[in-house]
DNA sequence: ATAGAGATTAACCAAATAGTCAAAAAAACT
DNA sequence: AGTTTTTTTGACTATTTGGTTAATCTCTAT
């Protein structure tokens, strides 16, 4: 009966204050870091008091692992599962294209994930041992059965899905750099689609698939 | 007369501080970001009292612009030019060597670098906007020619070095991420060349230049 | 030796910041 | 309408931190 509480009403202005608080606070510690991100600047950023946010939130910390969370989901979701039954070719594609999708519309998930990374992912080494491993090791499998087929150019599968990372990433991580280095002030629609394409191409000549 | 002084003996002590200082302080600033990275932890992991730093270097600020030049200082070394005369698969092979060497020799200096650009290039505006862009030009157009010229694919000259900067930094900047997959402590001495020799197949391959 | 420049360091301070609290306002429920 | 629960918010506090100061020490040159 109280169960669904959460769900029903009162869930409303929660849900609507917490999703303002992380849409901030990811801002903020991106901008900031961690610990240049005050409570006060996500307060003012969300357009709430601050003693609003430690009310939602019970101290800092908090907020951070909410927008790691949520991070983590937006990368389960966009990861675009490679599947065995496409073959080398269309699992490539297909997996370039999200991957390049969830870069170009939700950048800030990005930079969020590689700042942990690069800080020595104090908070996602469980999530890096433990699931990333495993997938990533079950797709090199699953290249390397492409590759002992001869469905594709015998490439290292571990090195190659980093590569497939790195440069759909980079996109998003470097998204400064290279509006400054292009001399524009944003991405157009246009953009993800070319570097899609210039990608996928790429790639599958370095796959040997083209 | 007195003005030698900063290359003779007195400025040997200030050097070897600086040195320890910075070393230090470029831990410390990935570890823990701008704000994290207080004075104190800094002097703890420099071995120096925190005065003593703040003699050195008159601010925080300035410690972190002096290990910002540093590494700007080696990117430039490293960038490992492209020649002209070396023909497009020299030339590339060069640059893909170069950058990965920097990658493993010096992956700080990379991580502090990817940390700036994703937080919004504050201190490397400057930098972007005129060096890096320029090289970037220069360099784009040089494989435009080549490409003109029938000698390589035709893959647009700027993803292509875009490609390449991130596959090569990706094995500096997520160093925790790549050792964790492949549950290992750190990387070997093969492991460069054998990124080296990935890399270099792969891309020459993505230009049909193998 | 000794004067003077540079180096070291403990003690101190003002500002910033995370987090608490209590009281009031708003919403939800009966 | 009244009661309870949730939300909002200003005021307060303990702690951390960047930076200063002044006193001492060390080194070099004459």
């Amino acid at each position: 009966m109280s169960e669904a509480k959460k769900e029903s009403k009162q869930g409303k202005i929660r849900a609507q204050s917490e999703a303002k608080i992380l849409a901030a606070a990811q801002e903020e510690f991106i901008l900031q870091g961690y610990r240049g991100a005050t409570v006060q600047s996500i307060a003012d950023r969300a357009g709430l008091p601050k003693a609003n946010i430690l009310y939602y939130f019970k101290n800092k910390e908090n907020i951070y692992h909410a927008v790691l969370e949520q991070t983590l989901d937006m990368w389960d979701e966009g990861i675009g599962d490679i599947d065995a039954a496409d073959g080398p070719k269309v699992a490539i594609e297909k997996f370039i294209a999200s991957k390049v999708r969830m870069s170009f519309k939700h950048p800030s998930a990005s930079k969020i994930y590689a700042m942990e990374i690069i800080q020595g992912a104090q908070h996602l080494k469980e999530f890096a041992r433990t699931y990333l491993r495993k997938w990533v090791r079950d797709k090199a499998a699953l290249f390397q059965t492409w590759i002992d087929n001869g469905e594709m150019a015998e490439v290292d599968p571990y090195n190659l899905i980093f590569l497939i990372w790195s440069t759909t990433q980079h996109y998003a991580d470097f998204e400064t750099q290279i509006l400054t280095v292009m001399n524009r002030a944003d991405y157009e629609q246009e953009d993800e689609e070319q570097v899609t394409q210039f990608l996928t191409d790429f790639i599958l000549r370095g796959c040997g698939l083209k």
